[in-house]
DNA sequence: GTGACAACCGGAACAACGTTCCGTATAGTT
DNA sequence: AACTATACGGAACGTTGTTCCGGTTGTCAC
């Protein structure tokens, strides 16, 4: 406010030790939730790390940070591919497709749907950060079903991708992929 | 094996005290689930009850012990209403009527179906507590909509009420009632 | 190279919870 | 009234999330 004399007020590069530790503190993660699930203790990823535990609520001060920059790469892949199979197939199969997708996503990711539907505050930001990626492109595929009337207009995608989410992530994998087909099928149609 | 003489070897009966505890237990949990979920902490179930966390352990080894006594009475109507919704109507509108009322079900007690699917080893017998009471009711109503070809036929009972108590299970009451009309338009024909 | 300081680190410390265990109290019987 | 199996209470232990602070270490200016 006072001296008008730094354009740019960013004080300070970020230390080299930090983004090392942040980085080690992600691969650590990574490694626990795959083996653990998302609910994998911190001071076990801590110690994955080599770090204290200190320093991983700093770069990650809520564990729903860190899940999401776990799994942003694949949650992108999975957005880009609503994208592609929206120009390649008629929504209705499009929709088909990228369920499937989904699913997979979710099935690989234990503990993760639990966590988006759980409330727990801990994950509080979770569900925003997860289906405000995914959701404009799934809408834009049930809006052009919605155009061609093969598929009912009255379901927004920011409660289907949760629904879908439930219902794949099952212990058998086989029976969530049943009931998110049976579900799309009841969108089928107007 | 070496005395044949005591043919019922029942040793004692429970002591009064030991009733009366385990009842007000499950008063306390009652109380404490409808204010908090079900996975209100022990040592308050216990406070409210006017006893010792000993004493919760020894009625109720096992939270879904505890979680199963509160909602046995709820979860004997739940399952009647299938009979009478199965004798009162044709079965596809018996199950969505069916359907409505497992929601309701679901949506008063906070923390259920999520504990329901968890896969914590606190609540392993839940599921086949739960479903092992609804399915056979409602296979009933699936198998007679798969005969009259009202239903398709290739949907299990006991996939199909964890698929709908999990998107029951919706902050926004609406949104899930809606998605679980979806899946039923689903079931729908064959 | 050296000094100084902001940034960062590690892990101790605290709180909440599930669960076990055992010395004590007591209901029911003799 | 005395006795004993039974049940009780809550201390104690282990695990987890989260905060906090004394000590350490990059980084920059000189």
């Amino acid at each position: 406010m006072s001296t008008p004399s730094t354009p740019d007020p960013a004080p300070r590069r970020n230390r080299a030790d930090a983004l090392r530790n942040t980085e080690a503190v992600l691969e650590a993660a990574k490694a626990a939730f795959a083996e653990l699930g998302v609910e994998a203790p911190i001071r076990d990823i801590a110690a994955r790390a080599g770090v204290g535990v200190g320093t991983v609520y700093r770069s990650y001060p809520q564990r729903s940070d860190l899940i999401v920059a776990v799994f942003r790469r694949e949650l992108q892949a999975t957005a880009d591919e609503a994208d592609r199979l929206a120009d390649e197939h008629p929504p209705a199969e499009a929709l088909r497709l990228w369920a499937r997708s989904l699913a997979r996503f979710v099935a690989t990711k234990r503990g993760f749907a639990a966590a988006l539907h759980s409330g727990d505050p801990a994950y509080q930001p979770l569900p925003s950060q997860f289906i405000g990626v995914l959701a404009p492109r799934v809408q834009r595929i049930l809006d052009a079903g919605a155009r061609d009337g093969s598929l009912r207009g009255d379901v927004r995608a920011e409660e289907l991708i949760p629904a879908l989410s439930r219902l794949a992530d099952d212990r058998e994998p086989e029976t969530g992929g049943r009931m998110v087909d049976v579900l799309l099928d009841g969108l089928g149609r107007s």
